[in-house]
RNA sequence: CGCGGGGUGGAGCAGUCCGGUAGCUCGUCAGGCUCAUAACCUGAAGGUCGCAGGUUCGAAUCCUGCCCCCGCAACCA
């Protein structure tokens, strides 16, 4: 059994969640519980971000405190995603004490390494973006996203990471480890910002008013993004001994925009500190509505309540990985949602439950028959290679092709072998028998390929076919037997929804 | 000349690296079946593969130029 430590990114605290967060989390989810299926032991990880500054006004709008703000957005998160079944192990808070503490000895560990000094800062700063902005990027020196504000001259005394030392370490673990980065072509992206040099950043802003104070000048506070990161440390433990039973982590899963931060700023700051790097970060995909991103624009027309309530979070899960590829975009419409739920869910696989079951329950009472292997269970074992193959490379929306595509030839064997005939001829007996086991055994078998997926819809599967102990890890799925249990009389998995 | 991704039947995509009668899903139409959630199975129609040149016996695929869409350009999942 190995260890399998897994994150996602913290959320900001500044607005609701919507589907882009809940697609990471969903993904990540997903990744969580094929690992556990596989044996592994997992550690899960979401949190939120909650030391920016935006938080500050609608705070003060509220009538709130920043904390008490926080508090309340963290609370709204975690309702989502238990509503969702995101498995995770730990919610970890950047004002968290814990959470301080590790960020504390991370500066420690860097100033002692030589990594951090005090210097100038000046340049036009925008309040809206909280950061500085390159002359070349404004326009009629206004910043772009904030044309509405002034934009000043701000000069002001920093602590300063040396991240210009670690472009040649950078390009070298690249070059050495490519798994760092996936999918490709993010690596490609992140390599090419490398080569083009590297500025050092500053870790520190001159304020006190919300933030973890800064280590030996307590007129500052801790740079919100580099403040973020080391959450990814805080939830193990660190500086704890021990901390190491689950660091390094295995896989960060995170947005594609953020990929510099965690491709290039984290593992320095880790190099710096003399910490461990994490095995893989992989760069997801962004879900759009209307061919645009939908985080930025204002009120985007689909809330997550919505998605979540037009068939139940099963679905949602389910239609969010399989129609957006997990490496890359895609659109989310509600007219692509109600086809696939109609035609996958409904269709291919809640009938396929549904016709089998009522021809157990109607030609052998109810009770699986025993009955040997046909080739329904070899195409059932094929499956799960395809699927291994899928799902150990993260190309999610391809397990769960795989996993239709098992259903998909459990109705061509239905058709083909045409159980209603063998039913009214007693020489077919044993040949009723050996289709309806195999069947019952496909049923239980689709419900461990698509546990991760639909958690709660694959538990119910496996309970129709009379299981009554948790759905099986991958490891038993080539020898899963079901025979001699009772089934469900009727199921209706995915139910077809007026419209 | 900033960097990158994309333009394939009505819709969404694969195929492009390693040229050889254009494939999948949905939708549409026809037939079959009756165990089933008007579901399932089989078949058909429908594409000058963004445009223009070039290489080649042969190009969605390689080369050149152009057009259009979308991201990114230090804090957006």
């Amino acid at each position: 059994m190995s260890r399998y430590y897994i994150t996602t990114a913290i959320d900001y605290s500044n607005g609701d969640p919507h589907l882009g967060h809940a697609f990471e989390k969903i993904g990540a989810d997903v990744i969580a519980r094929y690992r556990r299926l596989r044996g592994d032991e997992v550690k899960f990880v979401i949190g939120m971000d909650e030391h920016s500054q935006t938080i500050l006004q609608p705070a003060a709008e509220a009538e709130l405190t920043p904390q008490a703000w926080v508090d309340r957005m963290a609370d709204l998160f975690s309702e989502a995603w238990e509503r969702l079944e995101i498995s995770h192990d730990d919610f970890i808070r950047t004002t968290e004490p814990r959470h301080a503490r590790a960020v504390l000895e991370m500066v420690e560990r860097t100033k002692q390494a030589g990594y951090i000094f005090e210097g100038t800062y000046e340049g036009y700063y925008c309040e809206r973006c909280e950061s500085f902005k390159q002359e070349k990027d404004l326009v009629d020196v206004r910043c772009p996203e904030h044309p509405d504000r002034e934009i000043t001259w701000t000069k002001e005394d920093n602590y300063f990471f040396k991240l210009s030392a670690f472009r040649e370490p950078l390009l070298k673990l690249l070059e050495e480890r490519p798994e760092f980065i996936e999918p490709e072509i993010r690596r490609n992206e992140i390599r090419n910002v490398l080569e083009e040099g590297l500025q050092d950043v500053s870790v520190s802003r001159p304020q006190r008013e919300w933030g973890i104070p800064f280590p030996g000048d307590e007129r500052h506070a801790v740079y919100v993004w580099y403040d973020a990161l080391i959450n990814y440390l805080s939830a193990t433990g660190f500086p704890d001994d021990g901390y190491d039973e689950w660091w390094p982590a295995q896989l960060h899963v995170i947005g594609k925009g953020i990929t510099r931060h965690h491709c290039i700023i984290w593992p320095a700051m880790l190099m710096a500190a003399g910490i461990e790097l994490p095995r893989t970060v992989w760069a997801h995909g962004y879900i759009h509505w209307g061919g645009r991103k939908l985080s930025k624009s204002a009120g985007a027309p689909v809330t997550l309540q919505s998605a979540i309530e037009r068939y139940g979070p099963d679905p949602l899960r389910y239609y969010l990985l399989r129609e957006v590829p997990w490496d890359g975009d895609a659109d989310f419409t509600w007219q692509r949602f109600d086809d696939i739920y109609n035609a996958e869910l409904a269709n291919d696989l809640g009938n396929l439950a549904n016709r089998a079951l009522a021809m157990i329950n109607k030609y052998r009472g109810a009770e699986v028959p025993s009955g040997g292997t046909t080739e329904l269970d070899r195409r059932a074992i094929e499956a799960l290679d395809v699927y291994r193959e899928a799902m150990d490379g993260f190309l999610l929306h391809k397990g769960i092709a795989a996993a239709l595509a098992l259903a998909g030839a459990a109705n061509v064997f239905i058709e083909e072998r045409a159980p209603w005939k063998l039913a009214k001829d007693d020489s077919k007996s044993a040949e009723l028998d050996d289709v309806l086991a195999s069947l019952a055994r496909t049923l239980a078998r689709l419900a461990v390929l698509l546990s991760p997926f639909m958690p709660g819809k694959s538990r119910e599967l496996w309970q129709a076919v009379g299981r009554e102990d948790e759905v099986a890890p991958l490891a038993d799925y080539s020898a899963l037997e079901v025979a001699e249990l009772r089934v469900d009389k009727q199921l209706v998995l995915f139910p077809k929804v007026e419209g």
